[in-house]
DNA sequence: ATTATCTATAGATCTATAGATAATGC
DNA sequence: ATTATCTATAGATCTATAGATAATGC
């Protein structure tokens, strides 16, 4: 069991601004999140910024250690108490139902390489964990989660074949990694 | 069985550019693709593309219809003669390996939402239909694709955890979706 | 004649720094 | 005193258009 990872301690300020990152990636997009729109969001000028955050890199990664921790407590939850459907299909369902509702946040942070050095320590070994806990093995642990992280890209990119039935998909999967 | 769809036809000037954005891309990453990096490679003036692409996003479309096909092609051709292994197997290994092999084409061409309109008519179905013909059923195989696609996008993202050995476990997932 | 190419540049961004001014904490 | 904020702006892009010039096809 990986013990809990400690957030990164921020001001006030600073965790205005990363709540105000957050607005906006949800609402317009990871293309709307520039220094600019983020100053307008808080309400002060850009440069001001760069007294709370170093870089750009710096919110980013401030974005993704906050995901890490969003999901990850969704998925230990989920794993700890699954059910009458087991744990497996109350794990899945609350990745899908999690990385639907954080759309823009799930994609900042499972997709292309983590700022590891900027995170905190062992946040990223522990939001995996639920997966290592729900299956028999570390393999197929690692496979149910690239069926799960497959599945909701694919979902947020609109990838699958018109009059799909998503629900029975995550379903079958459910059924052959439980089964 | 869906009939293999017809490629756009370009005039020689507009192949040798998008032969050009290819090796641009999987050189020097999609970042560094961008109109004056592409002119100078072809040996033109950036201005002087628009002649033959109305726009980026033209010359990106082209790029995702050549990796279609260039990916379809072989998952037809590796469940058409599936070995020993079995058709699920062999289909993951045509997968695994030809994405590898363009991995920037490969995330141009998966990642985000398709340019459809742009795209020679039936292509994206065609490159899909191997795992229907592996798999039994429409939902397993959507489900073997979401599979397929999150081991490949986790490993060029370098999501996996040090010491993971992907090849047990996409041999871990063959066995279950074959099984 | 038509098409391809060139030079020059408009117009729109963006991240980040420099240096002055205002607000806050002791 | 120190920290936060502001204005002004450097410096670096990028896509795409306008209009002139060269190359090509009939």
């Amino acid at each position: 069991m990986t013990s809990v990872p400690e957030p990164t301690v921020r001001s006030v300020r600073a965790a205005q601004i990363i709540s105000a990152a957050r607005r906006i990636l949800e609402d317009e997009g990871r293309g709307a999140l520039t220094m600019r729109r983020l100053a307008t969001e808080v309400g002060m000028q850009a440069p001001s910024l760069y007294k709370h955050f170093a870089t750009k890199r710096a919110v980013e990664a401030a974005l993704i250690e906050q995901g890490l921790f969003d999901f990850g407590e969704a998925l230990h939850a989920a794993v700890s108490s699954p059910g009458v459907g087991g744990p497996v299909r109350s794990l899945l369902g609350a990745y899908r139902k999690t990385a639907l509702a954080n759309r823009a946040l799930y994609r900042l942070a499972t997709s292309g390489r983590l700022p590891r050095e900027d995170l905190a320590p062992n946040v990223e070994e522990w939001a995996g964990e639920p997966f290592l806990l729900a299956m028999s093995d570390p393999w197929r642990a690692q496979a149910l989660l690239a069926f799960a992280h497959g599945m909701v890209v694919l979902e947020l990119d609109d990838r699958f074949l018109e009059g799909s039935d998503l629900d029975v998909t995550w379903r079958a999967g459910s059924d052959m990694f439980a089964g």
